[in-house]
DNA sequence: CTTAATTGCGTCCATTAGACGCTTTTAAAA
DNA sequence: TTTTAAAAGCGTCTAATGGACGCAATTAAG
């Protein structure tokens, strides 16, 4: 919430901040540290301890340097969140041929393993934010697979929001554990069984997947059902 | 992170908040609130000022006590919030005919109404929550809108999930703007501008949409699809 | 060699959530 | 009616947080 600028620029720090310039003047000690050390350390420490550890006393302590320092390379710890973000989430693979149904639906994959791989990312991907450049990379590498479609402009960007929220929620869901439906479904047993009158349907359904014995796959349930409804469109 | 347990009861003081029990002997002064009024201040700052607004200070402000109060009635913050999600979410609509296709799509834009009303609600619901009351019933009338399909109990949670998750998705996106695709061109138009040679196809796709005038409908777009998508399995 | 930009960071502050324990209220038990 | 103990209200205190500010040390440009 500060602005850092040196100049009367008139973008917010956060555009800066994601998107900086190289402007290097000479003068002045060498920095100690680097950009880029700060964000590692960021997101390593959200990686083994959560969100909630990224502290910048505690990121600080882990460079070896006192906490007010970092403020020289980082406008504030909001600024230093969305870059650890779009650190941990890093390039988008690579897959340019195939039909697009395939490439999308190996990029969706990939994009959840990646913030699987960081739950923490999905603790701050919230409102209307400015992408950094990797995410701005997995959009280019979205819409060059939708390139092949009849689709507009308009509509592939919203066939990619849709992805990703299903990508988002998905992960969402997961985040803290490796079994989250039978968390869940543990979670809510007692609930639901002492309130069966309440939600018939419900404790049907869950009763109905854990006799089943289904793996947590809602993920690529959903992925093919989003699949199957972009490919009616391109079909009409 | 607190137990209130009065009892040795092995349930979490989350469970125990959101699904509470009427045991109230009758020792000791009449409370001066009631949980319930605690919730609604709760939720009103948060309508009005945003979530990070709900201090516990600032709740028990509101009310005209002091904040140590409030502890009496709710376990801890985290508690309060997610009591405050509850209520804000409120009873489903009621829609008992027609076909499952547009009871879902209803219950889907009311969902998103409420959802976007309130959208300090999006901030909170991240990870494995224990739903509440209310959001239990949400489920229960998805799932009797999926009744007359031949999915079964797993694949239709599914399906509720995935709408959850669209749903989910396009309030986030809106929340805090009510033209949030043309703040967002706007925010991302210098970027695109600056780096149109890496991300040509997303600066089309942009400036396709810019043209074609069109209005914030990814969510209605996004749920046709959807939409389609179950129908594909239904009719198989 | 002088000068000015730039770094590292010590100090200070405002805000949080929450623990703890005292006092007061009030219904149940004697 | 008197005694008793459960429960409410809440003042006080603590630890953690993000960040403003300004000073002293560093170092390249002039």
């Amino acid at each position: 919430m500060s602005e850092a600028a040196p100049e009367p620029g008139s973008a917010p720090s956060l555009t800066e901040a994601l998107w900086p310039d190289p402007p290097r003047t000479k003068r002045g000690p060498k920095p100690r540290l680097t950009r880029d050390e700060i964000v590692s350390a960021a997101a390593a420490t959200a990686d083994t301890d959560g969100i909630d550890a990224v502290t910048m006393q505690r990121v600080a302590d882990v460079l070896g340097v006192a906490k007010m320092s970092l403020y020289r390379y980082v406008p504030g710890k909001t600024e230093l969140v969305a870059l650890a973000l779009d650190h941990a989430l890093g390039n988008p693979p690579a897959l340019r041929s195939g039909p697009w149904r395939d490439r999308l639906r190996g990029w969706a994959i990939e994009l959840h393993r990646r913030m699987s791989a960081h739950p923490w990312s999905l603790d701050i991907t919230v409102g209307t934010r400015i992408p950094g450049p990797h995410e701005l990379a997995w959009f280019e590498e979205g819409l060059l697979a939708l390139r092949e479609t009849p689709l507009d402009g308009s509509q592939r960007l919203d066939v990619l929001a849709m992805l990703t929220f299903h990508v988002r929620g998905s992960a969402q869901q997961k985040s803290g554990s490796d079994r989250p439906e039978a968390e869940l479904a543990e979670l809510l047993g007692p609930i639901l069984a002492t309130h069966s009158d309440r939600f018939p349907e419900t404790a049907a359904a869950f009763a109905d997947r854990v006799d089943g014995a289904r793996r947590d796959d809602a993920f690529s349930f959903g992925l093919d059902r989003i699949l199957d409804g972009v490919a009616t469109l391109t079909a009409e």
